[in-house]
RNA sequence: UGGGGCGUGGUGCAAUGGCAGCACACCAGACUUUGGAUCUGUGGAUCUUGGUUCGAAUCCAGGCGCCCCAGCCA
């Protein structure tokens, strides 16, 4: 369970690529991941990626990146280095292979000249709301613009003068005759080119006319000779039009596929909506840890091998389904338990006093650093007299099934002693503990009792004349319904918003050892859960967020006791 | 009679005419110096109707349900 055998899932594409080698339809594979620089990368997006480049790699092929940026108004380079640094981070290399749509726009262009003088492209001077009315409904056809049958010449002519910049923005626009009576609305004349005066990215003010997506993306691929396009399940009904341009063009005719895209139960996958909430501040930013977004992933301590595993695990197929992200977590967790070091951390510290404990001693314990992995060693963690425990973990009456500490009760400090409670010190006007104060058992050292005594339970701890201060961040699911996309009547997604999404802990005590951290390592804060240093540390005072929690059967346990 | 796609436990994915299986979730138990991890076990599914067949989740016909498409966005 723990090392899933590589990327070898079988899954509808791949049975399809293996039948399209062995018919000789094509003689190698090819595929690409072509992203719009248009915003962050998010899981979403993960699944694609991983099964562009994937699927390239299990038939000795190879995967190009291309950037499909054909709308200069949306796009920028912010965003071409941000999508490249995330599909570096989840393990992916287009090695020299780093394309994009703008690159091709003379020969897109030349295309469209083709078409023209073949009698299958006109130049429409129709408004955008004409347009809309000329095309129909769904049930009922489109009608021809009267622009539908201009000469040759004529189109020529006019779609020249389009290219020099003789027309305002949207005045006229250069569409495919096909039919407008087609069922699939996609080949009612659509557009091939507009006039937009913006300067781009990439290709500056060279031009102000711009091919439309769907007469840039298939032409793209056939240019980079890619075999596979694989593609969203919404672009089905494009493919009958992709497969017109490149028939009537006569050009290399790459097969498309598409599967369903990804959503995961609790998230939100809309660019539109991450946007949306990033920009009203509803988060921190594109890396706010409780983000979808791969640098959010990457901030709050997703481990890019997780995320791929994850990929694999929810296989790929034509179903839209709502993957439940407690798979997700399973697949972080079991990641990160196998390779994250334990360390000892109280968030919400409450002190112990061991009164029987010499004043000034101080001793050092040897803990293991991950139980599951021998390697990694161990360390010294000091003991003295003064201690932190979880405030939790202390019951001046204690639940049922509740083995922590409690007056007259005995319990184990991780790799130290075993204690008895003995007293309790309150603050006089709240009411609230302020300490704990326990003797301590000298033959336990270590935490073993000679005398085979059993004590149930095994607390962490840290010790105050070591601790150092840190800040934890806690998060939870930023929704609290399954699907937030979908909003029951006169809801928007943004009234299921998690209030508790983010809880900022200040004076937490952690051990020193975790002085040294630095932004991005990861911990297993025992009991407690999976942590990684935010770069929001300074020296000396680290800020951790939490990744995810361990299971906690004790809170089940306690749920179900209060629930009754 | 617009066009396209999809229906398998709660969730996701398998089974490619031959005992419906795996994972997550759920529930129960064992073990435990992390109430973690690990181990064992239980329950639960083929949208529907008819047909073909010795045999159907799979093939055929009809029905039902859900999703996508009317940007000069991608």
């Amino acid at each position: 369970m723990t090392n899933e055998s590589s990327s070898s899932a079988s899954n509808f594409i791949r049975e399809a690529i293996e039948e399209d080698l062995r018919q000789g339809r094509f003689t190698y594979v090819r595929t690409r991941f072509p992203p719009e620089p248009n915003g962050y990368l998010h899981i979403g997006h993960a699944k694609a990626i991983c099964i562009d480049f994937g699927l390239a790699e299990a038939f000795g092929g190879k995967c190009n990146l291309r950037f499909d940026d054909t709308n200069p108004v949306k796009e920028d380079v912010e965003y071409v280095e941000a999508i490249k640094e995330d599909i570096h981070w989840l393990g992916f290399d287009w090695e020299d292979r780093e394309f994009y749509a703008s690159d091709y726009f003379e020969q897109l262009y030349q295309f469209a000249i083709k078409l023209i003088k073949k009698g299958k492209a006109y130049v429409d001077d129709l408004s955008p709301e004409q347009i809309r009315e000329y095309r129909g409904t769904l049930t009922e056809p489109g009608k021809e613009s009267p622009y539908r049958n201009r000469s040759v010449e004529e189109n020529l002519n006019l779609f020249e003068r389009m290219r020099a910049g003789e027309f305002p923005d949207g005045a006229r626009v250069l569409r495919a005759k096909i039919d407008m009576a087609s069922g699939n609305m996609n080949l009612r004349d659509p557009v091939m080119y507009r006039i937009i005066h913006a300067t781009h990215h990439r290709t500056g003010d060279q031009w102000c006319i711009y091919p439309m997506y769907d007469f840039a993306h298939g032409q793209s691929d056939s240019i980079e000779g890619v075999t596979h396009s694989l593609c969203d399940l919404a672009y089905e009904d494009h493919r009958p039009l992709y497969d017109w341009f490149l028939d009537e063009l006569e050009i290399f005719h790459p097969r498309q596929i598409e599967f369903a895209r990804l959503n995961l139960s609790y998230t939100i996958l809309s660019k539109r909506y991450l946007k949306q909430l990033v920009e009203q501040g509803y988060v921190r930013g594109w890396d706010d840890p409780r983000m979808p977004t791969l640098r959010g992933m990457r901030r709050r301590g997703y481990t890019p091998e997780a995320i791929r595993r994850f990929i694999e695990q929810i296989g790929v197929s034509k179903n839209e389904s709502l993957v439940d992200i407690s798979l997700l977590e399973h697949i972080l967790r079991d990641d990160l338990n196998q390779r994250v070091p334990r360390v000892m951390g109280v968030l919400d510290p409450v002190k112990v006093v061991i009164t029987n404990y010499p004043e000034g001693q101080v001793e050092e314990f040897e803990a293991v650093n991950n139980p599951e992995d021998e390697s990694a060693g161990t360390r010294l963690v000091p003991f003295s007299k003064v201690l932190y425990i979880e405030r939790d973990d202390f019951r001046e009456v204690p639940p049922p099934k509740y083995h922590r500490l409690s007056p007259g009760r005995e319990v184990r400090l991780r790799y130290g002693y075993i204690i008895r409670c003995e007293e309790v010190v309150k603050d006089p006007q709240t009411g609230e503990v302020v300490e704990i104060r326990c003797t301590y058992d000298p033959e336990t050292r270590g935490g073993y009792a000679p005398d085979g005594r059993k004590v149930k339970g095994t607390i962490h701890w840290v010790s105050a004349l070591h601790a150092v201060d840190a800040e934890v961040r806690l998060y939870d699911r930023l929704f609290t319904v399954p699907e937030p996309g979908k909003p029951e009547e006169g809801k928007t997604y943004l009234d299921y918003l998690n209030p508790d999404s983010l809880k900022v802990l200040t004076g937490c005590k952690v051990e020193p050892s975790l002085l040294n951290a630095v932004p991005g390592d990861r911990f297993q804060f025992e009991r407690k859960g999976y942590f990684c240093v935010d770069p929001d540390s300074t020296p000396g005072h680290p800020v951790f967020n939490l990744t995810a929690t361990l299971r906690d059967t004790w809170a089940k346990i306690e749920g179900e006791l209060q629930g009754g």
